[in-house]
DNA sequence: TATCCAACGTCTAACGTTATCAAGCTCGCA
DNA sequence: TGCGAGCTTGATAACGTTAGACGTTGGATA
């Protein structure tokens, strides 16, 4: 039973009832031009007959590229990136490739190794939301050595490899703006990981836009767990200049910030109102209904996507070109957390 | 530019550094017992000096298994599977194996495809969430060519593998019963995909439970959107019978289900009391808190894991053994949504 | 019909690893 | 001292594919 071994055809086997030699179904299965049509019918036929697939690992070894693509998130658990690697799967299979994921953890060095990983793996492209925020010539030696690299999300350092980003700041903006426009003047703005690109961007689209309307940015940063939110929550509004509202820098702060709130018993919008950063299922749904700056993950990862697979054509070509940036846009979904459009007195 | 091809060393060139034979290297590599201790320092001080490691591809091509295990998920983009992949990925690499995760968009074609695709590029081992209900002797054949398979959360129909399951039946017994504490008497079952194993269970459970308790089961089942659930609630406000209390059959229905409510201006528990099975993030933060039957994705595949890691080895010896199953529990986290305990008049 | 050209097909040699087999070495015992 | 026995070690031949060199064929032209 164990002995039951089917026998993988080859390409040698295919020659042999097609009566032709090796060279000639390896041209066909590679459209080389040269083989005459009536002989690539003939081999065609016959790797139908046998149900010959190329193996993988001997072209691996003749140096060719292995039909993968690699993804390395930061944290496959987290739904933004579990959705980014749903799409790009998706794709990628469409395309005959597939994807090798994984998680960073967050952590630069972890994310170095993986991508050589891959590399050695010979996978044909890489797509890779970056931990580091220095620059690495690590990854850049990886793709001198013919590997098509794209970012996405956030921004190589000290790289010039195509990436896809979203308009972080301008949401902020947006965000900010729409709370001014509900009256607001005390607006906090806060979040975790102030070393991450994204969170980076949202706080100086804050910062900018407060300062542009005469008002006082009051940043939080580093709060990581639901206790560093009650406790920067409880202080400020022990503090005389309390804020009204809250610009909450990504999805799990404003989770936190939810549960905080309601510990505290403050109403939402009456005591404070809210927007967070990251659109997530729920938003619309709990009490009330969440305004979030939306960014789409399918978007993100289906552009990226795209932008790779012309990378790995143009370099399989041996064709340089300038990398490519993409800029996605975001949308304010406003729903009840910031109360109905009104002034509001100081 | 293009042409700095670091030469990555070759077992070869270890050789020659080291003074001794191809198979020498290979034999310390692969741990074989027949090595004189210093001649073995001597190979693995050449092997560190050039940095040599193992070519996949070459080892492939010799009929050996990849360093690589399969994950093949109904859908990656739902949190409780991201979260199985996550666990699942970490822990293969802390055993020296890449994790290569596809999602068979709960098409039982498409998953046997991508585990004949991942059988053709030698992974070691399978770890499925399959989405057949029927039985299906192709994944039978692939494990008769030394393929080690594990599948977890649901069964796979006759099959011998290894499995991992959850308390379905129990945790929907659990949450019945805790409905009817509470002095609930018409308790509806509600979800969708009657299909999926899980459900079926659940279901099970609840139909059994709400018998034994002298009680009516209220059962609708299919019910995949929004709208789907917007129209079962209102009939079912409409009825003579109404339901006091509801079980959710899993996550997405859960939500959909307070959405639903709270269109209807229903109060939770006051109006409607409300069980869902799987827990999720928010659970404990809406309002009202989301009673729920959570089960452990991290666990699951922690113990997946340790069944595939296992069965790999077995395999590999050859030893053959009688398939392993191992039932999770599931735990009520009991929250506001049914109320305080009390007895509820008819 | 002879010659040349173009188009096409085949042969050989790798790619890096491991299984098999044969040979060398050391050690203990007669 | 000599000689198996057992432990190490090394040479060789695959694994399936592809690049490149090398033949072979057919037709067109003089």
């Amino acid at each position: 039973m164990r002995k039951t071994e089917p026998r993988i055809p080859t390409i040698r086997e295919v020659a042999k009832l097609a009566h032709v030699g090796l060279m000639t179904v390896s041209r066909v299965i590679n459209n080389h031009p040269s083989v005459r049509p009536s002989t690539r019918k003939k081999v065609e036929a016959a790797i139908v007959q046998l149900g010959y697939r190329q193996n993988e690992a001997a072209r691996l070894l003749k140096g060719q590229r292995a039909k993968m693509i690699g993804l390395i998130v930061p944290d496959l658990s987290d739904a933004f990136f579990a959705s980014c690697a749903h799409t790009v799967q998706h794709i990628a299979r469409a395309h005959g490739y597939m994807t090798l994921v994984v998680s960073s953890e967050r952590d630069a060095d972890l994310e170095f190794q993986q991508a050589e990983l891959m590399a050695s793996r010979k996978v044909s492209g890489l797509l890779i939301v970056t931990s580091t925020r220095r620059g690495d010539d690590r990854l850049r030696e990886l793709q001198n050595t013919g590997l098509a690299i794209v970012a996405f999300d956030r921004p190589l350092p000290g790289s010039d490899a195509d990436c896809v980003l979203v308009e972080n700041r301008t949401g902020a903006e947006e965000a900010t703006q729409h709370l001014i426009s509900h009256g607001h003047k005390r607006i906090a703005c806060v979040g975790y990981d102030e070393e991450t690109y994204t969170i980076h961007e949202r706080v100086l689209g804050y910062t900018h836009h407060m300062n542009a309307a005469g008002l006082k940015p009051n940043i939080a940063l580093g709060l990581l767990t639901l206790d560093g939110i009650r406790e920067w929550l409880a202080e400020a509004l022990a503090g005389k200049n309390k804020p009204t509202a809250i610009f909450s820098l990504n999805h799990r702060t404003s989770i936190y910030l939810l549960q905080a709130l309601a510990e505290q018993k403050l109403r939402i919008p009456q005591d404070m109102a809210l927007v967070g950063f990251d659109d997530f299922d729920l938003a619309s749904i709990i009490t009330p209904p969440l305004t979030t700056v939306a960014q789409s993950p399918v978007e993100l990862a289906r552009r990226s996507m795209g932008l790779l697979l012309e990378r790995i054509q143009k370099t399989h070509d041996g064709i340089e070109s300038s990398p490519a940036k993409i800029l996605l846009p975001v949308k304010l979904m406003v729903r009840a957390s910031c109360g109905p459009h009104e002034e509001r007195p100081d």
